[in-house]
DNA sequence: TAAAAAATATGACTTTTGTCAGGTATGCTT
DNA sequence: AAGCATACCTGACAAAAGTCATATTTTTTA
C-alpha cells in the first residue's frame, strides 16, 4: 500500500498545512516507507497523557481532543485537532511524555511518523526546525489567550465562543448544522463547567434565538448576539 | 560602558538560564555592541501588547508580570517572568506584535537586545533555533497545565497554588517572608478573580493557620497543608 | 423488537464567586 | 504634620456555577 501513489508523503496534500510542508523530497521518500496510515474509530484513544510517544500524528481526516485529567477527576480539553493538524509534536521536541490525551471525535484518519524520521529532520532540515519553531510560537499566543478567556470570561461567553470556533474551524453540514458533533458533555469539558449547567446554557441559548438544536446537533442562528455575548458587550 | 568587562554578553553568567547560551562568541560579540542595558523602575512598563517589538528583553535581575487586559476591562497576568527568562521572543518568533503587556514588579534590570541581532541568529545558528524550539514547547506545556487549573481549580485552590509558585520560583526573605512583594490585586489577577475575593482567601488561610501576613508581606506557614489544598485533597 | 444503557434534560438546592458600599490603614506629597 | 491618595479590608447582598436527584429521550445491545 505504501508504494501507491495517493499514500506517498511526496503527493499528501494535507502537509500543506503543516510544518510537514517544508520537508525535502529525500526526507518525504524515507517517511513513505516507515510511515503508518492509521484508522481511528470515533471514541478511540490515540495516545495517553503521561505516554511515551515514539512518533507524531498527523490528522489526514477527521477531528481529535485533547485532553488532560485534572486532579478534581475531570477532564479538560484543552484543544481541537483538524484535519492537518500534528499530534505529538511538542512532547517529542520537549523529549517529554505526552501531557495530554488524544482521542478521536469522529473516525479519522491519521499518519503516524515514526520518531526517528521526526528527529532525523529536526537535527538536519533547518527549514523544518524555523517551520515548527513559528508554528510553536503561535500555539503558545493562542494557549495564553485561552488562559485569559478561562479566568476572565463566564461560562455562557466561554459557550458562545466555543459554538463560533466549531463552526469557524470544523465547519457546517449542508443544514447548517455544525459538521462536529460533540457530546454534552464534551462541549461541557470544553468550556471548563459542568455538563448540566452546558445543557442549561444550550437550552437559553435556543431560548433566545441564537442558536437550534436537534438532538445532539446544533445550528447557529444569530452569528452576531453569540459573537456579541463572546465579547461581552 | 559596553565595553568594560562586565558588561559583555561573552562574561554574562545570566545566558545560562536560557537558549541564549547556544550563542557563539562571534555573535555574543555582535551583540555586545548593539545591546542595551536598562533601568526599569518597579511599576514601569516595559511594552504593551500590541506594541511591535524591536528586539527581546533579557532579565538581568529583578521581577515582570506578562499580562493581557481581557474585554471585562480585567487585566489576567499569565506569566511571571524572573531573572533569566527572555520577554518577547515569541512574537518575534511568530513575527507578530506583541500579545501580551510587561511591568516591572520590583526594580528591574534588562538588557535589550535588537531584533536584527536575534533574527541573524535565528536564521544563522542551528543550536540556538533548536534551544528556543525546546524552550518553546516546555513553554507550551507549562501553559496547557494552567489553562486546566484555571478551569477546574478553585480560587482558593489556585491562591494556594500562586503562593507555592511564588516561594519556589521567587524565594524568601530572612524572615521567610516571600521575596517578591506583589499587591493584591496583582495577586487577584494571577490567581483570576476579585482582589476582595483575593483579600477575603488570603483572610481565611492566615485565620487556618496556613499562612502569615505582615502588611503586604506574606509568609508561608504550613506548606504541606497549601500543597493538598491546590491539589485538592 | 424489547430491554438495558447511556445521554440529555430539568428542578431544587448549595456553594462559590462577584459586586457594591463603606471603613481602616498606609504611604506619599506638600 | 496635615491632607491626600492609594491600597487593604469587611459586610451585605447578588449572580454565577456546581451538585444531587430524578425524569425523559436516545442509542445500544441482547
Amino acid at each position: 500500500m505504501n508504494s501507491h501513489q495517493e499514500s506517498r508523503c511526496e503527493n499528501c496534500i494535507i502537509r500543506e498545512l503543516n510544518a510537514l510542508k517544508t520537508l525535502k523530497k529525500q526526507e518525504l521518500m524515507a517517511i513513505s516507507n516507515s510511515k503508518e496510515t492509521r484508522t481511528i474509530k470515533k471514541g478511540d484513544p490515540i495516545f495517553k497523557e503521561g505516554e511515551k510517544l515514539n512518533g507524531v500524528f498527523c490528522v489526514r481526516d477527521g477531528v481529535s481532543k485533547l485532553s488532560k485529567l485534572s486532579e478534581n477527576g475531570k477532564d479538560q480539553i484543552v484543544k481541537i485537532a483538524a484535519k492537518g493538524e500534528v499530534m505529538g509534536q511538542r512532547s517529542l521536541i520537549a523529549e517529554e511524555a505526552a501531557n495530554l490525551s488524544a482521542v478521536a471525535l469522529n473516525d479519522m484518519q491519521l499518519c503516524f511518523i515514526p520518531k526517528e524520521n521526526f528527529t532525523e529532520s529536526l537535527s538536519k532540515n533547518p527549514e523544518f526546525i524555523q517551520a515548527l519553531l513559528k508554528n510553536m510560537a503561535r500555539e503558545l499566543k493562542l494557549a495564553d489567550d485561552v488562559i485569559v478567556n478561562m479566568a476572565q470570561k463566564t461560562v455562557n461567553q466561554r459557550l458562545a465562543g466555543i459554538l463560533l470556533y466549531l463552526e469557524k474551524h470544523c465547519g457546517t453540514d449542508a443544514e447548517g448544522y455544525l459538521s462536529l458533533i460533540l457530546s454534552r458533555n464534551d462541549i461541557a469539558d470544553v468550556v471548563g463547567t459542568a455538563t448540566e449547567l452546558c445543557i442549561r446554557s444550550l437550552a437559553k441559548f435556543k431560548k433566545d434565538g441564537l442558536i437550534e438544536t436537534k438532538g445532539k446537533r446544533i445550528k447557529i442562528n444569530d452569528r452576531n448576539a453569540l459573537n456579541q455575548l463572546w465579547e461581552g458587550v
